[in-house]
DNA sequence: CTTGGAATGTCAACAAGACTGACGTAAATT
DNA sequence: AATTTACGTCAGTCTTGTTGACATTCCAAG
């Protein structure tokens, strides 16, 4: 993989034929990254904003509501459609906030957090497969991409998660 | 979760951390991915399964319409309403087939050319902006990382469009 | 203490984009 | 002649997103 064979560096990384490929590849990628959650979640009365809404509680419990709405860069009301149906089915539990009582703050349940396991084993053990076949180095790279094509915005959430709570 | 530091190669990249590092990233990146071309169908009557349609009909001119079933592996009725909007709108003919009178081989009107022009420049303004900041050895790990993730068969739709016609 | 604003929740209405199922037509293949 | 293929269309459903309006609760500033 080593660079700039000439002068200064090649930039015959950046025409627009390696530019489309990538966005190509950005697209058959995400199809396949949520493939298999969404294979899990169809028949349950579940989707993909249910998938998320519970990745980033299992991530950061103890989360907010309105916290959650930054990162997931949705509308309250479709948000809560979700949380509704999850306090419901018992898989999330909201604690309303010891310091201010306004908030209400996000928990897994036992339930909960058996479902957040078999959607991110699934998604996980693609990436892991993803991952291992592409070896570190590529690994190191595909970060840095993706890193650097996020919104400044949201790289500061992605960042804040990075390191995050535990 | 560590695996194997020892012997051959360290392993420290598949552990669980990082790996849901991987599945944040590319949440996070997909949205960055789509925000600017959505930002622009905002307002028309367009949306971002228009943006594929008119982006592979770029990519691959004279396509028939069952081609693109596949490649966007949605059902036709879902993609016969995109269809017939661009139709009507003279975004896009479509030139029934001289060897197979059934198929029906799709075009980008100069208009739709326009449009495609308009949205895959966004798209790519910023893809561009990423790999140039990334740099072409993380560029060349991204795109391996990514094939890894695709299903099978989406992998072999990418890589002959990768090679790809005209 | 009162009031203003913030955080949250709820109701109603709606749109995009996906889905299934059923049916029709024309053309190619067998 | 019969079947299969490629495409189109009608009708209905689902998930996820949107806006707008309004209530509640509560902190904090006047």
């Amino acid at each position: 993989m080593a660079e700039a064979p000439t002068g200064g560096e090649s930039l015959l990384f950046l025409t627009d034929e390696n530019i489309r490929k990538g966005v190509e590849a950005m697209f058959f990628a995400y199809r396949g990254f949520t493939a298999d959650p969404d294979r899990i979640l169809e028949g349950m009365a579940y989707g993909r904003a249910h998938h998320r809404a519970v990745h980033f509680i299992h991530r950061s419990p103890g989360t907010t509501v309105g916290n959650l709405l930054a990162i997931l860069g949705v509308t309250k009301q479709s948000l809560n459609r979700v949380l509704r149906s999850l306090f419901e089915d018992g898989l999330v539990e909201a604690r309303v906030g010891k310091k201010d009582k306004r908030e209400r703050h996000l928990y897994l349940t036992a339930k909960g957090a058996a479902l957040e396991r078999e959607l991110s084993d699934a998604q996980r053990s693609r990436m892991r497969a993803a991952y291992r076949a592409a070896g570190p180095a590529a690994v190191q790279g595909f970060r840095t991409v993706l890193e650097a094509m996020m919104d400044p915005e949201q790289r500061k959430q992605y960042q804040t998660l990075k390191e995050g709570q535990p």
